[in-house]
DNA sequence: CTGTTAGCGCGTTCAA
DNA sequence: TTGAACGCGCTAACAG
């Protein structure tokens, strides 16, 4: 019967320390800085770690420091290839170094978000990672609390709570409206799916906007309150058509509906990027294999994870702080055939 | 500055106690079975809760129940599709319950997942999520000594060692096989990436030439040593086509393959499914926009989250535990126009 | 470099 | 139904 649960033999410290003939507090010294432990001292150590199988328990460690090694992270969804990125990335790096990532998706929304914060917080957690830079006013002002290293990510551009890693998505917005300027378009919209609740869609649909006003271009933004999806997409651009019939240039909120629209594109027989140039925005795996190919943009989703992983291990070891660091890892517009 | 780690002035359970003129013993009652406790003092503890914003300190109520609400999932990669699915729809009725995921990458690596379960385990958690049925014997161990419940997922077959949900890949090899048979396909191929890592690829791969042969029907296995992606699939085609010019029907080991077949076909001028029948596995978002679409296989990687939650809250909560539980969540083939 | 001494904040007996 | 006592396994001063 594997349910009962005080019957297992656990071997603790002071065991091992018996084991090596040193005290308890040798071994805790031996497994937090070997080198500050004597070479006689550390190879009993080890050898009796190993003859034991002793495995350090964490919960123990963490409430005699006040502090664990776990690192929570808040993202809307690990379902966005973007999100599943970065944290792998980050989880890689942090694993080897041992720290533990808890992540919880908050499907976008606030109270989920806080829930999430307010039970990784009570880990006491060694940084807390968490996606974005808009949070319930209780929210921030638990993370501002925290005594740990916050990164917020994904976004810059308003003040960060400690720590940012991210890009602007103002710029994409701008970037594309640019592209397709560039490209001779001249009546362009942007087309977005749940922006009510993806605030980074619309400061991209924000920036597009902004981008062809200052060059005197008209611009529709439309949105769909759905998430992305074909559908959504093909809906998307009926509702563009018909506010302008006329329109040779959209952006799309992400690359899903940038596809979804290629779609939608072959089936009403409107010729890509002829009679419609279209860019999207993730640079899905699938962007460079549509047809015609997807012109998109490409925000490193890895180089955002690997990056945080980097600050947050140079806050805990190193001691030096970059004190309210913000680092832009950028993007690129990636040309192909769409746009 | 806020890095010192002593300043914070956190509210414990004898603060709250005091607060509610109670002993701590009881607000523990409470917190952990509200019905244990007088109407008055739970009242008296809540509103003492609430005013002074207490939060437990899950690292002090783990180590004294020598238990944590930590459930400790492994997966080889959250980037797949597949698995960010299944842990994002476990988490999220985890969460609902108070259990915290945390999750690691082993990258298909053993040594990795050996390091990531041992990690774990450091946490005693309240359960363990593995991918798949085959692990080191070592990890075998760990997990079978484990005092929790232990999940293994997307995979039936072998004995688990404890609990097990998925669905069988060899039949999902046979699926894929019957199905181009029935499409009249009688010179077959299986067309897979990083087979050599990927247990499961491989057992469809196996699926699918065993039901070829007992209909007495040529099939080829065909396998690169890179993961997946366009170029992969490129070069699995030609290798294919090299051992066999006359094949017309193939099967690949995931969509992310399947689409970039499709995608070389149009390259080559071969008519699908003309020429070539094509049929996936996975049935990526992306399977329904090709063109043609993709005939493929479906999981239900969602179903399997919500499975093992509801199990492992079920052994956790209700006591009464489905030993040796094995679930069978099936799949589907999704016919489309590509086969 | 090592051992001694005190807790960390809470769950869990058990007696009242 | 409540409370007192005890200890979970480890870290963090400090003294030697």
């Amino acid at each position: 019967m594997r349910r009962s649960r005080r019957n297992r033999q656990t071997i603790k410290m002071s065991d091992v320390a018996e084991a090596a003939n040193v005290s308890p507090s040798t071994v805790s010294l031996y497994l937090r800085r070997p080198g500050a432990v004597s070479k006689r001292a550390g190879a009993a150590i080890q050898s009796a770690i190993e003859e034991l199988g002793y495995v350090p328990n964490l919960m123990a460690g963490g409430l005699a420091a006040a502090r664990s090694r776990v690192v929570g992270v808040v993202v809307p969804s690990m379902r966005n290839a973007f999100f599943a990125q970065t944290v792998s990335a980050m989880q890689a790096i942090m694993s080897s170094r041992g720290l533990q990532v808890m992540f919880g998706n908050t499907d976008y929304d606030e109270a989920a978000e806080l829930d999430l914060v307010r039970a990784y917080l009570s880990w006491s957690p060694s940084a807390m990672v968490i996606t974005g830079l808009h949070h319930a006013p209780l929210t921030r002002d638990l993370l501002r609390a925290a005594d740990c290293p916050v990164v917020e990510m994904w976004e810059l551009g308003a003040s960060p709570i400690d720590l940012a890693v991210g890009f602007s998505h103002d710029e994409v917005g701008r970037a594309q409206a640019r592209h397709l300027i560039r490209k001779g378009r001249r009546r362009l919209a942007f087309l977005g799916a749940r922006m009510q609740d993806d605030r980074r869609a619309m400061q991209r649909a924000d920036g597009f906007a902004a981008e062809a006003r200052e060059a005197g271009i008209a611009a529709e933004i439309v949105h769909h309150i759905k998430p992305a999806s074909a559908e959504t997409a093909a809906a998307l651009l009926a509702k563009a058509l018909a506010k302008d019939p006329a329109i040779d240039g959209v952006a799309a909120s992400n690359d899903t509906i940038a596809l979804g629209l290629l779609f939608e594109c072959v089936r009403r027989g409107l010729d890509v990027p002829q009679h419609l140039s279209i860019i999207g925005f993730g640079d899905l795996e699938f962007a460079a294999f549509s047809n015609p190919s997807l012109t998109t943009i490409r925000p490193f989703g890895d180089v955002i994870g690997e990056e945080i992983a980097g600050l947050v291990l140079s806050v805990l070891e190193g001691g030096e702080r970059p004190e309210n660091a913000i680092i832009n890892t950028g993007f690129v517009v990636v040309e192909r055939g769409s746009a």
